[in-house]
DNA sequence: GCGGACGTTGAATCTCAAC
DNA sequence: AGTTGAGATTCAACGTCCG
């Protein structure tokens, strides 16, 4: 399926492809019930070996998908993850970050004899070392309290009214996904209208989370009892808001303001003297470089030199007088700014 | 050096190898200093593949060296951490959990570009599949608030006193682990007189936290200046007392807060001693638990039997000297708190 | 002696558009 | 494909200094 769609044609991946669990018999909790095991004929693999096959099969085609600055996440337990990311460096991915879920409410080892597994692992990788990728850096450290997002994350495992159920009333999937972990991931490193694939689609919850947050999604899945879920489930879903899905944009991506514009506009004058902190002056030309003891360039420039600094960022740095009252240039920035809208 | 050794001679290995960070050109924080960044001799690599085969080597060799019972530790990062992981399933290991350590204060992303590196990863591995593997399950237990542990685990990095410096009185190893973390390790997977080994030996924080518990070690470093630095560190460990060793066998109440922490992370030494108002003391041992007057347990329970009642709160119960002053541990657990928000 | 201000630092794969 | 230059970008823990 994956080879029959054109290539350079997604934004992102999400995958969650099977863990190859290895389980050996049942299991039981200490009250003698019974757990209910990931033992499904599409998690049986006979080797390493025919995993790490299945494993670089599809790297490889979804590889060929991606757009150039797209970017691919993978979860994994231990069982599986070391080897999905050896592949994915192999196949020539970057990886960005590995991030773990933390689940605030994992099962818990009911024999005593190992860690609670409390924790599953995501690779974040674009496409090549040096490629773009996106990252709504500012969106998610809104979604943090206003600092940066961590590799860490803490959210609860998919249950309660989240939770499919089939006709029988028993979960329609054995490792169904929360909806929160694929709302980071989207927000995070799609925009709205990207095109999202999620390869192993399972009961839909990659499309449903993308559906909501207006993005474009495919997905693929083998299973007709998972697809029919799926189906329904998405069908149900509703988009948010367009205004509710702008995020927090970062400086760099609002419009470069040249300098001399605020000569231009008369904002500044020729001649007039700006300062930085320590009160040390300089010039404003007519052409829009500064001149300061000795020093002439742009605002970043002289301000750097000064502070004997491998880089300076000009806006900030320097002030002028108004009415007695000294601010910093940016604030006529965001003046031109306004007035481009 | 480790194919000299005895094959089947050590009960546990634990392993901080190079994690071939693959840095370009410099990293400045946003008030334009540099970051002292791991570019060490020993960090570079030529490719994955000369990565690849380091690992098959020393991994190999280690597997050699261990017990029929005995377990590995390996601590990584995205960088190597996938690679490191293969390569154990590859060589016959059995992976019985990955760990996260979850730094409380990690270094944050200076551009906004990536999430906060705020994690690394252990891989703990038995020998074979089906291998037996020591675990002090009530202990570790018992040092996590009376829960079972769990596989994240919320520890500080190695910062402050406890960072060793050379003569210049720069970091004496760039990468020193905190021995909270090898406290953990250690207790949960070793007993009293067992062999340790570390094959990448640095500043010796696995000999010093394996000396203070009464374990024996083997250390193995390449670099001179890292070498003489861990002698003269583990000289000066005193082991504690054979009675702090002991750890919790046995089922027993669950104490309500995680003392065995103020234990981990060096608030508290095994050996010390706790008084209460009347001045009866008792004796804090390396699992977090009291013993006094005759009477082994929680922080809780030892109060609770010394005053004959039903319950007791440790926490304002006991008193600790410090700098010749009587302080309640209490004040030691707002520290924690503090440090995990 | 205490508290607040200020400076330093930690395993980091850390910019990007225009020329 | 390489170079240039604008200008965006950090959190928690410690240690020191000063009032």
């Amino acid at each position: 399926m994956m080879n029959s769609l054109p290539e350079c044609s997604v934004d992102l991946i999400f995958a969650d492809p099977p863990y190859n669990l290895q389980l050996r018999g049942d299991l039981h909790r200490p009250d003698n019930s019974k757990v209910d095991a990931v033992d499904d004929h599409w998690d049986q693999f006979n080797s390493f070996a025919a995993y790490d096959s299945f494993t670089r099969d599809w790297l490889k085609a979804a590889r060929r998908l991606l757009k150039p600055d797209g970017a691919i996440w993978v979860i994994g337990s231990y069982h599986n993850i070391f080897r999905v990311g050896a592949a994915l460096q192999d196949a020539g991915y970057w990886i960005l970050n590995d991030v773990v879920w933390r689940k605030s409410n994992p099962m818990p080892n009911f024999r005593g004899k190992r860690f609670t597994n409390a924790h599953e692992t995501m690779i974040w990788a674009s496409k090549a070392e040096g490629a773009k990728y996106t990252f709504n850096y500012e969106a998610l450290k809104a979604l943090n309290e206003g600092v940066q997002m961590r590799s860490d994350w803490v959210l609860p495992i998919c249950n309660g009214g989240e939770r499919l159920k089939d006709d029988n009333g028993d979960k329609a999937h054995p490792t169904q996904k929360p909806q929160s972990l694929l709302h980071r991931v989207i927000v995070g490193s799609t925009n709205p209208g990207d095109v999202v694939l999620d390869p192993f689609f399972g009961t839909g919850t990659t499309g449903a989370v993308a559906k909501m947050l207006g993005r474009d999604f495919i997905g693929i899945e083998r299973e007709d009892a998972y697809r029919k879920v799926a189906e329904k489930r998405i069908a149900d879903i509703r988009p948010y808001d367009n205004s509710a899905l702008q995020v927090s944009t970062s400086k760099r991506a609002e419009p470069r303001v040249p300098f001399g514009q605020l000569v231009e506009r008369g904002m500044l004058r020729p001649g007039e003297m700006l300062m930085n902190a320590r009160g040390q002056m300089a010039k404003v030309r007519a052409d829009g470089t500064l001149v300061g003891d000795g020093i002439t360039g742009s605002i970043h420039q002289v301000g750097a030199k000064l502070e004997g600094a491998p880089s300076c960022n000009g806006w900030t740095y320097w002030h002028f007088k108004r009415e007695g009252k000294v601010v910093p240039i940016d604030v006529l920035r965001q003046q031109i700014r306004a007035d481009m809208q």
